[in-house]
DNA sequence: TATTGTTATACTCTATAACTATA
DNA sequence: TATAGTTATAGAGTATAACAATA
């Protein structure tokens, strides 16, 4: 029983949740953002039109909580998702405040996207049967649940 | 059935094993993150070292290989634990290729850690039982495997 | 005074290419 | 010429703090 696990293994990171956690989401974040490049897509960029799309009239604050970081970072994204026409900033009553709404053209991004994402999708989780597939993101969600 | 997801929900990524990897593994490195930060560690600086110290003799190319990612990530690395006098540098038969060592600092920082990360796998795997946890473990590895 | 959106700043992670020294 | 390690560079993601407008 080695402190630092045996040879060829990952020492203490060996078999954890965490590690694999890690791994996994690597392959996955790779495996998307090559799928997104040639659409002009980043992983986050798609986010943030999606949840924009399923949630009108979402304050950038919300949107930005929804996404797990800061107010400050959604500024950039909708920057870019406006300058491309999918994504609108309209006032609200409380002048402080933005409602987000996508364009026509991001709801049409969204829907040209999504084979796209099926299919990405199909390539994580090919090795596994629709019972795993569903008990893996089931236990997924029980990790990061809420949000 | 719309296109975008229902209102409240994330839209094109709801459900999806992807977007859950994604959150789960937020959420696990911002823990790893926090219960390192005290001890002058992060995620990638612990990862080489408990891979170094599981692996003795490993050369760059190869702990870059393991970790995920190019040889040239693997430099900047090496100096902060060498500086730290965790891990050594030596010239093998092949002197082009180097061969990394854990002192017994680096080991005795690794058993010290040990702990630290037994406590931050419990806090990611609270929710579960231990049957699921070791079900995520195997799924997750089967999405990522070999490396 | 508090809140919303934004901007500025800095740091880390990551990928690519170029450089050196060895073989 | 090929390989190993390093360096340089650039880009993306992230967090914090500070700012202007509004409440």
């Amino acid at each position: 029983m080695n402190d630092v696990g045996g040879p060829g293994g990952h020492g203490l990171l060996a078999g954890t949740v965490s590690y694999g956690l890690k791994r996994a989401y690597r392959r996955v974040i790779r495996d998307l953002e090559e799928a997104l490049r040639p659409h002009g897509f980043t992983p986050p960029l798609l986010a943030a039109l999606s949840l924009v799309g399923a949630n009108p009239g979402i304050a950038p604050a919300h949107l930005a909580e929804a996404m797990g970081h800061g107010r400050s970072r959604a500024a950039p994204l909708l920057d870019r998702l406006e300058e491309r026409g999918l994504l609108e900033r309209r006032t609200g009553a409380d002048r402080r405040s933005l409602e987000l709404h996508a364009t026509p053209a991001g709801l049409d991004a969204l829907g040209r996207l999504r084979p796209l994402l099926d299919a990405h999708e199909g390539r994580i989780t090919g090795g596994l049967s629709a019972a795993e597939t569903q008990a893996l993101a089931r236990l997924l969600d029980r990790l990061a649940p809420g949000q």
